[in-house]
DNA sequence: GTCGCCGCTGTGAATGGGCTGAGGACGCCG
DNA sequence: CGGCGTCCTCAGCCCATTCACAGCGGCGAC
């Protein structure tokens, strides 16, 4: 028997998740606000969640986020409203497992939820390594060629998010969106303060210059 | 019937072991890697596993740590190999039951383990420990250098989260939702305060602050 | 070569995260 | 009731971090 937590506060869509799921032959819980979720999550020894965004009391990014940093590594599949007010990467990089994009067809819910069950438990998020550099998310350490770097949280941030793209350009804008408070209205020089700070201290030419694009991490 | 999880790589001994204890009237199965391993001991349901310290993959070692992490509490006989490198505290600290070192007398593999299963699973989990602090969560007692430390329940509960998480750096907001009681609202200053108090009783640079992160045990 | 724009960096100010001493609230025990 | 231990808030301090600014340098267009 298979057991899957629905997190989702709309009760319409819901309760027809938990329909058509019990159809399949799963079984079916659901959570209709993001504490409940994470509680469930953490205690309920489901086989894998499906996760809405948008919840009351704690969004499911933060709610994926937590269960991370607790070692939890059930199969997430994330459900969004595309107002692009988030993008898929976000989802992708609070460690869901998958994503899908509101509104969508069920059959193709059906069969990414398949697949992330036959995938199994997602193997602990490995250290992300580039060249010589080594990022550990979970211990929060950097190291380049096995010397340890002290890095402040900002600079952690960037380097974190640049690593998870190596080799591809990211552009000013991105960063500012996804590294900074978006919220927050930040000068595009900032970026570049940072990336100088970053090259100090992990050496110039890992950080490449794409001059009216953006930085591109050298692979 | 009772159940065994033999994990070793070396195949002649691995099959010496099944062959010796099913004669004894054990079921017995054999997996030749750590993770191999892990995986059959989180969900095979076994009664009791004796495990090899080295191993491909994933060294014995760890592999207890992680099931002891994951709240398992399934009795552990290790078996090392006696070059020194590792030695048999190494092995009892990190979550083991009992210890052999190898070569070892079948007879007395045979008597260790008998005792192991007499006394049943484990109530407790063994001493948690990390560098020279020692904390039994059972009689609820830490140690520094084999010097008791007294700490108040809070200071208590705090440490054991941190000490299962050793090297990782756990978020404030994780500390209050796990050692206080997540219902109630308490300002993440009092986090502050408390690893204050501990720093105090245990050591300054025991308890090292990521700024913006959180804090990390040194290991 | 010259010009203009983009990016780099040293300086310094503001911010706010984290630490600590003081003390109030609460429960327990004599 | 008073003393004690524990828990936690509060306010003030310290200083690492963050980021704006401004001047400089170099790249690319022409």
């Amino acid at each position: 028997m298979v057991r899957l937590l629905v997190v989702e506060d709309e009760a319409r869509l819901a309760a027809a998740l938990q329909r058509g799921l019990q159809a399949e032959g799963f079984a079916v819980d659901v959570a209709g606000t993001g504490p409940a979720g994470l509680d469930a999550a953490r205690h309920g020894g489901y086989d894998a969640m499906i996760l809405d965004v948008m919840l009351p009391g704690l969004s499911g990014y933060e709610l994926v986020r937590r269960l991370r940093a607790e070692q939890h590594w059930l199969p997430v599949l994330m459900l969004s409203a595309k107002d692009g007010e988030y993008d898929q990467a976000d989802g992708l990089d609070c460690g869901a497992d998958d994503y899908l994009t509101k509104p969508f067809s069920y059959v193709v819910l059906l069969a990414r939820l398949r697949a992330l069950l036959r995938r199994g438990v997602p193997e602990r998020p490995t250290v992300l390594a580039v060249g010589d550099l080594r990022l550990d998310p979970a211990r929060r350490r950097v190291t380049r060629a096995d010397a340890e770097v002290a890095l402040t949280a900002r600079e952690f941030a960037l380097l974190d998010y640049l690593m998870r793209r190596p080799g591809q350009v990211v552009s000013k804008i991105e960063l500012l969106d996804h590294v900074w408070d978006a919220s927050l209205e930040t000068a595009p020089n900032a970026v570049e303060v940072y990336v100088g700070y970053l090259r100090r201290k992990l050496g110039r030419d890992r950080l490449e210059t794409v001059r009216g694009a953006g930085y591109r991490l050298a692979t």
